[in-house]
DNA sequence: CATGAATGAGTTTTCATTCAT
DNA sequence: CATGAATGAAAACTCATTCAT
């Protein structure tokens, strides 16, 4: 019955209501209602929409984070690392459906634009499970197992692909069971090893 | 006697303010001010802001469409229609940057994924572009060219690295030259092809 | 093909869309569609939609006077004069249901208040229908064949029920015969009457 | 403490502005001015302006139908009973014409309509003052003290006269004392009994 | 701290009227 | 004269944010 309950409870309203609504479908007395708190209480722990938007995004990267370190091995080959992450990403999408719609709202908006570019031009500290996947190109492309690709390039052959997968999924035009998703993450390895 | 004319500013108003600032970050106010026009007059030529839309999104596929059909040849091997195909459409995309972002905002709403939903259902007579790469992909996959997906994981592989790509050029995370350009289509033939 | 006939055909569009919808469920724009003119053509005949409205209302008023002084003979009694003059107008409105709709919208409004105000205060060359009652009832009054009230109230007591059933006639609450509209007429007189 | 006083404030607002300017003549904006609260207030009680529409003619109605009810004896004869009613309901239009206005304008709607086919037909469960004439006159026809009239005849016999003359005495056409009522509502009765 | 009623600027849409053709 | 495209003021309604309780 600590405080920072109530806090919880906005989090996951605000994130059940946008991914499925998106920002405008959602408004602030909506979240409330459904946190089962007042609409003031929110201004208590988030100076305003935006700051509850940006927040909440940086709760789920986090957890992804996390999914995504979990039995990751620095030694293994790259194949094999790649694959791992790829499947791990995917899986997590897929069990995280409200997880990753607020993301794709998140990205196609004004603070998304802004957060990728900060991310990108590489300012910031830690950087989520963004890091891991840069560290594993740029070895794999000095090693020569990557094609010689600027990372930008090989974010998108990797992610482009995984993320439209998921998305198909989540709405019910593909059925991915862990076949599937192990031979699609084979095919987007495909694409970026040499 | 260019009657439309005061049509066509609107489009292209409307266009212009919402890949810049999104469905919500454009009122019909502001539309009708950029394009130099009343308010009332937008009414005049479409419906309701949902027709607006729902228009403009129609327009923009039929340009694409026309670039795609260029020069494309049914009896060349897979892989050169393929690498024709992207390439064309990554390069359209980087030339009407606008175009591209006004269709990630409308793909990410309730209009487009309502229309992606009757496209893959096969619902609609003409598809635009996407019968194209549907009989490609079919084609390529019954001749075992390709990988034996289903179609809509193909088109994520396909579609998933190009647009990622499009994108990042003209956010101005990469700068993709023609020759940059040949080679991640290349890539993405690789994820495909078996 | 002579010039007026545009302006009956408005006449009659906007006789139409106001009885059935209101004065605000008629634009202009409908009313010249229905007319099959432009909608600046209206504007040639009637300055704006008030003169309209109001124009139109003389119109009915004019029709109406004109039937009910279709067979009235002054040398019979008072009784039969009544009679006469109740089912004519009666009969009339149902007949003619959208003028009776008509001047139902017009006398709630605006228009309507201060046209009856000039009316019962006797400012005006001819009146219409109403001379005609007015005289009767003064008569009748004054030779003491009908009750000693104020014009005002001997109106009420004759158009007051009969308006009412034409109300509920047209609406489809009753459904008027010759035989009740007889006896109506005659309720009706008695309630003037002494 | 007193919660519902802007509630109130609305009500107030709504009933003058709309008895005196009619439905399209009271904007929303101009009622919450009226009421001294904000526009989006109004929305806090009312789920639109149909909704604060009904419910303020619910609440007239309820009130008048207190004051019908106000020492009516069923055991009367029907004509004392008639002449009760009758006078009890001029004197409230009299005394009340702010919520005589509002209930012609509300008649004279597509909403009046509707409700009154529902009365009509029996549809509610509880009528208001419309149940105790409708028994008044259902019984006064069967013991064949009254007409024999449907009872939408009877209806228009009573009221007709009434709200005419309520109407003119709240334009300033006559000037209805007690006296004149109770002559007047006595013709009523001439109207309706055999 | 928590609440939720109140606010008013901002949004979409309608429509009487004008005026260039 | 006739037209109907263009206009823009006005209307209903929404919602992020504040603040008295």
């Amino acid at each position: 019955m600590t405080k920072p309950e109530k806090r919880d409870d906005v989090v996951r309203a605000a994130l059940e209501l946008i991914a499925e609504h998106g920002f405008h479908g959602a408004p602030m007395a909506m979240i409330a209602d459904r946190a089962g708190v007042g609409a003031g209480t929110i201004y208590r722990y988030f100076e305003n929409k935006d700051v509850l938007i940006t927040e909440l995004y940086r709760e789920v990267e986090e957890k992804i984070y996390a999914v995504l370190l979990e039995g990751y091995a620095t030694e293994k080959p790259f194949r094999e690392r790649f694959l791992h992450l790829g499947k791990a990403l995917l899986r997590y999408f897929i069990e995280n459906p409200l997880d990753f719609r607020y993301l794709e709202q998140f990205h196609n908006s004004p603070y998304g634009v802004a957060i990728r570019r900060d991310k990108i031009l590489g300012k910031h500290g830690k950087n989520g499970g963004c890091d891991v996947f840069r560290e594993l190109f740029e070895q794999g492309v000095s090693q020569q197992v990557m094609k010689d690709f600027p990372l930008v390039i090989l974010f998108a052959l990797a992610f482009g692909p995984l993320l439209a997968m998921a998305r198909d999924h989540i709405l019910g035009f593909v059925s991915l069971d862990d076949a599937l998703i192990a031979r699609a993450i084979e095919a987007c390895w495909d694409g970026i090893r040499r």
